[in-house]
RNA sequence: GCGGAUGUGGUGAAAUUGGUAUACACGCUAGACUUAGGAUCUAGUGCUUCACGGCGUGGAGGUUCGAGUCCUCUCAUCCGCACCA
């Protein structure tokens, strides 16, 4: 019989769930591996993108279980999100209705790739009992103000309708729908994730080696610390009185100390509080308040590409230490978000701030020698016009300046990050509700605990404009939790990623008590750290940085215990490419998951997956490989008929011939290589590879016990990769035995009569010699010379190199 | 601009500590079997040269008996961040 993997894959499949065949063990003596790839959105259907996603991490899980390990390997799905709104204003489908039709349908494609999930511990972050959970989670980070409500700038997407977070703003334009965004000022629900700055940048370390050096970076960047001096600008009288006595000065912050007395001019962003209120007074010529006005209202993206503008203020500070009066302007570059919103600067040592110096014919005063005029010059030297600090050097006058600001009680040194709390607010309706209340007498009051979940209505009506759950009649309707009068329910949902941040915790806690309690400290003391996470590069910032807070978080208000990481190891996979290109519908360069496994059945797109590239490496679709996989496993199946025993036979090596003993070496060789593969690197496709070799050696003769061998070993080493095919080719012809525990290496197969050197001159390789394997030194000098005469005429060899087992040189000269 | 990576046949890619560069697969060429083949099998396949040979891991140097691998410089491509004071 051929090689029929449809009607073997759907044996096994139905075999693996009728046994519960992967459901992790109670028994918390057991040595544990969770291995985790990134859940899916449940968009409709799954992509190839998902199918390497998962073969990889199946692998792995797969690998472990037959060590016997006792290993979590669990899939549920991201179900909140904007997509499912989307269907419903296209199509009038009900989010929830097609979110769980989705999964419903994806479910059944993920087992049509015999992935070795845990059935009872699936779950849809949509689920009433996760949300109630992470409300009561959300409370608790309120209660210990990890949480607030204000209102700030924000990034608001109108196409999604809805604000987005930092790390959901790409090259100033929306994550989801590539429009551009806008800077708003309103409410909303912030995490402190600033608080955690220094950790999550600290922690990093521990995981050196561990994720790509690419992510590690990206995430220090993002957290963006730097050092320097924060004082505060005095205004002058004058101008303190222009705007009414409301504000003494204005602070800023430097990474630049040591250029002080090279301030020249100073710049607020266009919303600080002090540009506000002389735009609110007219204080300022109508029309630079228009133009101010035109800059707040710009995009991001669209004031970096507009070039540098700004506005003289006419108010004045002083210089903390010369008392200069030193002009303020306004200026389109200075960000609110950032240092206060204001910048001291010093147009001869900062490109930027000499460039709009040179623009607006500002004053400029060198005070680090070095430079040439008419330049910013931002190296190091000595500096000059700086009084008490002439001639120090600059690496010096750094933290002797911030010394004489705190002795004087003038300012002080300080961190700063780029990093900006996380706004959790999303005034969609397809999301978990912050669980809060808006009291006309106790303003914002939580949710009792017991009252939780706060669900979402299922009678809605979704447009696309404006927030359903704010233009649901009744919903929002409720009792203040406290005083019990007439009160509001907030109408705002968490941003999916606060979901995301906790699964992992999830599925650690026993389904048992997931009535009881969201996270069991007990099973996540077991389970966590995740030994091996897998998924995209995109997530390298977002999902990952939020998912480390969380941890964080949670751990210090008390639902886990002392874990520093969630993530012991990440491997980020490639994209998987269609001529060059990202598969994309729009691009119809997509492959369907469905179609392949109809065609060639989940073995064959399995192994050409993990064939095909090393994991972390994009993998470039290609058909006519997808057959040269599918051609191997029908070979492999088809050598069924060479098995003699059902057992790992014993054999004599010694009595073998040539390819005989060559046959068991390459079946070894693939067998040393695997704990590499599966435990380490990661690279299946030299694996695969191995196998192939191992296959095509033992094509090379007909010995039924070498054979027998040989297959017991290769479906041992290919089950992980494709599970369907080696379970069936073992169960036939070795009961399964070989799909249990570990398969030790023979030393002996690797021992070979003779041995090919190969013979160079010079290093340049000349001719090949084969001599005993127990020859010395001398002789296979001799016969090494004897095979090179040629090259050896007329010369001296001055020096003979022996690598062993591998080649001879011979320097001459 | 800053940060991270990657450059090896026609293609996807291999190559412990420096030790026979191109394993494995795709593609291509030729042949066999076939009514036919997008099936299967066999052989060949880095470039160059009639040949001996020469040249070959982005480029240029260096260290070494020996470099894809180590060092210096350089070029190209990809990814992330980007007026962060």
């Amino acid at each position: 019989m051929s090689y029929n993997p449809k009607e073997i894959e759907n044996k096994w499949q139905v075999k693996w769930s009728e046994q519960q065949a992967f459901e992790p063990k109670d028994d918390k003596s057991l040595e544990k591996k969770y291995i985790l790839s990134m859940f899916p959105f449940p968009s409709g259907r799954l992509h190839m993108g998902h199918v390497r996603n998962y073969s990889i991490g199946d692998a792995m899980a797969r690998y472990y279980r037959k060590q016997n390990y006792n290993v979590l390997h669990p899939i549920g799905w991201d179900a909140f999100g904007m997509p499912a709104e989307n269907a419903a204003i296209k199509n009038g489908r009900h989010p929830k209705e097609w979110t769980y039709s989705n999964i419903d349908y994806m479910r059944k494609e993920l087992k049509s790739l015999g992935l070795s999930f845990s059935e009872t511990r699936e779950f849809a972050t949509c689920d009433e009992l996760y949300t109630k959970w992470e409300q009561e989670f959300i409370i608790k980070m309120y209660e210990e103000k990890l949480l607030y409500r204000e209102s700030t700038t924000v990034n608001w997407c109108n196409e999604c309708q809805t604000v987005l977070a930092n790390e959901q703003v790409e090259e100033g334009c929306c994550w989801r729908c590539d429009n551009e965004v806008e800077l708003k000022e309103m409410p909303g629900y912030y995490l402190d994730i600033r608080k955690y700055a220094d950790e999550l940048l600290e922690d990093l370390k521990l995981l050196e080696g561990k994720w790509p050096s690419q992510v590690l970076a990206m995430q220090s960047n993002w957290i963006g610390k730097s050092q320097g001096l924060e004082f505060t600008f005095k205004l002058s009288d004058a101008s303190k009185e222009k705007l009414g006595g409301k504000f003494e000065g204005f602070e800023v912050f430097t990474t630049r100390p040591d250029t002080i007395y090279g301030v020249t001019y100073t710049a607020l962003a266009p919303e600080h509080p002090i540009v506000k209120e002389l735009i609110k007074n007219e204080l300022l010529d109508a029309d630079v308040i228009e133009k101010i006005t035109a800059i707040s209202n710009m995009t991001e993206v669209e004031r970096a590409k507009a070039g540098k503008e700004g506005f003289e203020l006419g108010i004045t500070v002083i210089h903390p230490l010369t008392n200069e009066e030193i002009p303020v302007w306004v200026a389109n570059f200075v960000l609110a978000s950032y240092g206060g919103g204001a910048v001291m600067s010093v147009p001869t040592h900062d490109e930027r701030d000499f460039e709009f110096a040179t623009q607006y014919n500002l004053p400029l005063k060198y005070v680090i020698d070095g430079g040439e005029e008419g330049k910013a010059y931002t190296g190091d030297g000595v500096l000059i016009n700086s009084d008490e600090f002439n001639g120090m050097k600059n690496s010096e006058a750094k933290s002797a300046i911030i010394k004489l600001f705190e002795e004087k009680n003038l300012g002080r040194g300080t961190t700063n990050y780029k990093l900006r709390n996380w706004g959790v607010s999303r005034q969609r309706y397809w999301g978990a509700p912050i669980p809060f209340v808006h009291c006309k007498s106790c303003g914002l009051v939580p949710e009792k605990v017991e009252n939780l979940p706060i669900a979402l209505p299922e009678d809605v009506e979704i447009t696309g404009e404006g927030n359903p759950l704010e233009k649901h009649p009744t919903w929002s309707n409720c009792s203040c939790p406290k005083c019990r009068a007439e009160a509001k329910r907030e109408t705002d949902t968490l941003d999916t990623f606060v979901q995301s941040s906790w699964y992992q915790f999830r599925y650690a806690t026993h389904p048992d008590k997931w009535n009881s309690c969201g996270i069991d400290k007990e099973d996540v003391n077991y389970w966590l750290s995740v030994d091996q996470y897998i998924g995209g590069i995109e997530h390298a910032i977002l999902h990952l940085l939020y998912a480390r807070f969380f941890t964080k978080a949670l751990r210090d208000i008390g639902f886990i215990d002392n874990l520093k990481e969630p993530f012991e190891r990440l491997l980020t996979q490639g994209m998987v490419l269609m001529d060059g290109a990202k598969m994309s519908k729009s691009k119809g360069n997509t492959v369907d998951p469905d179609a392949l496994i109809e065609k060639y059945g989940a073995d064959t797109a399995r192994l050409f997956t993990l064939f095909a590239a090393p994991p972390q490496k994009e993998l470039e679709w290609n058909d006519s490989a997808v057959e040269g996989a599918f051609r191997f496993l029908k070979k492999l199946y088809a050598r069924k008929s060479k098995v003699t025993t059902n057992e790992l036979p014993t054999i004599e090596h010694s009595s073998l011939s040539k390819e005989e003993k060559l046959a068991r070496a390459k079946v070894y060789e693939a067998l040393q290589k695997s704990v590499d593969v599966y435990e380490k690197t990661f690279a299946f496709n030299t694996l695969i590879a191995s196998c192939m070799e191992a296959l095509n050696a033992l094509d090379k003769q007909d010995n039924g016990l070498v054979w027998s061998e040989g297959m017991y070993i290769i479906t041992h080493l290919l089950e992980p990769i494709t599970p369907h095919i080696c379970a069936e080719l073992s169960e036939e012809l070795f009961s399964s035995k070989n799909l249990a525990g570990k398969i030790e290496v023979l030393d002996e197969v690797f021992e070979q009569d003779t041995i090919t050197l190969a013979v160079a001159v010079n290093g340049k390789r000349r001719a090949e010699i084969e001599v005993a394997s127990s020859a010395f030194k001398d002789e296979i000098i001799s016969q090494a010379k004897e095979s090179v005469a040629k090259w050896l005429e007329g010369k001296n060899v001055v020096k003979e190199i022996v690598v062993p087992n591998k080649m001879v040189n011979l320097v001459v000269k």
